[in-house]
DNA sequence: CACTAAATAGAACGATCGTTTTAGAGGAGT
DNA sequence: ACTCCTCTAAAACGATCGTTCTATTTAGTG
């Protein structure tokens, strides 16, 4: 079978990708050298290029789809723990300041490090991740529309939070402080507010 | 004389500075070599190394400070274009994606690119990154300070604008598409006007 | 048991990386 | 003319990069 399945033992091809994902948010694309995502995946040079024979820009890819997936996770989790939609925001950037600080500042979006920079060189990265943030934007405006707000707001309003989200993460991440994600977080249930 | 003077024929060290700024700001700190900075700059490869023996942590601070001074002196004189400053702040998110779709979407902020990934390895780059945004709040802040809002709110607001518009940059980057900065724009100037 | 395919293991390749080192060219000051 | 100092120029270093290649081990099927 090609596609992984759901067995109990951790599949090799997995901790690569977790791997990757991991060491390329921190130190982004160029910066993660294969040797060291099997050496911290605990695989060997071998197994990557045998789940991988793309090389190291279909691992990039991998990375990033499970990056999409986890922060997606994340968002429609927290989105649903509380009624009011722009609560429900600022109660999402808390979360990220508080992950962000517990790493000590060193895991921010699990897509942007890895995107930027190789992005350009690479069209299927930045398509991958062009993808996760339609994504997460559709996730958010769901939960808006769900909320009571007409359509066209919700988009707009979707795309704000997740473009405020993203640039705050990074502001706090260079800063090594929470204050620019909590900032962010109370305008933008403010502006959500505004909208009813 | 140890600091740029102004003169007329562009000087070395001053090419060099603004070949590695736009390199990293496209490829990032690690996808960047020296060989192709001094290439690109027009300069010898002892030439990097006799202006910034420091090597390229050195060199990557100088392009971030560069960065800096740019982006600061396009806010300054954006937002002073129009009298009402959520409208100029919407402007500047217009102004943005416009030279973000001519260069055919590859060249974004020109501190994040450098700063991520790299970060967490240098202090000394992660210190000027962060030197950076605190400016550009500073800035956002004055102006909107100027425009009657007190203190306390034109701070609170100056930190969200700075994060947005950085968020909202690499996510229409990485989409190839104006929308995120211009609906980013948009909601940003209704959050302005609502203090008022 | 033999046969086959998947997965693991690691040696080896050419290329490029950041850095160091040494040598030479151009002017200014005495 | 001679010296000092800035700047340019390029060779050379060890290290690491992504990738390819060849064996070896493991697991599944007849």
């Amino acid at each position: 079978m090609s596609t992984a399945d759901g067995s109990g033992a951790t599949g090799t091809r997995e901790r690569i990708v977790l791997a990757a994902s991991r060491l390329m948010q921190r130190q982004g694309y160029d910066g993660t050298g294969i040797k060291q995502i099997s050496t911290e995946a605990g695989a060997t040079f071998g197994s990557v290029y045998h789940f991988f024979p793309g090389g190291k820009r279909e691992l990039a890819v991998a990375a990033i789809r499970h990056g999409d997936q986890e922060f997606g996770d994340f968002l429609r989790e927290e989105l649903d723990r509380v009624d009011d939609p722009a609560e429900a925001v600022a109660a999402c950037a808390r979360t990220l300041a508080a992950g962000l600080r517990a790493s000590d500042w060193t895991d921010g979006c699990p897509v942007t490090a890895t995107a930027l920079g190789s992005a350009t060189r690479a069209p299927e990265i930045q398509q991958a991740a062009a993808a996760a943030f339609e994504r997460w934007r559709g996730l958010v405006a769901e939960r808006l529309r769900r909320s009571g707000l007409p359509d066209a707001d919700a988009r707009e309003l979707a795309a704000t939070v997740v473009s405020a989200l993203e640039g705050a993460e990074f502001a706090a991440q260079v800063s090594r402080s929470e204050e620019p994600l909590l900032t962010t977080g109370r305008q933008l249930a403010r502006l959500i507010s505004s909208y009813r």
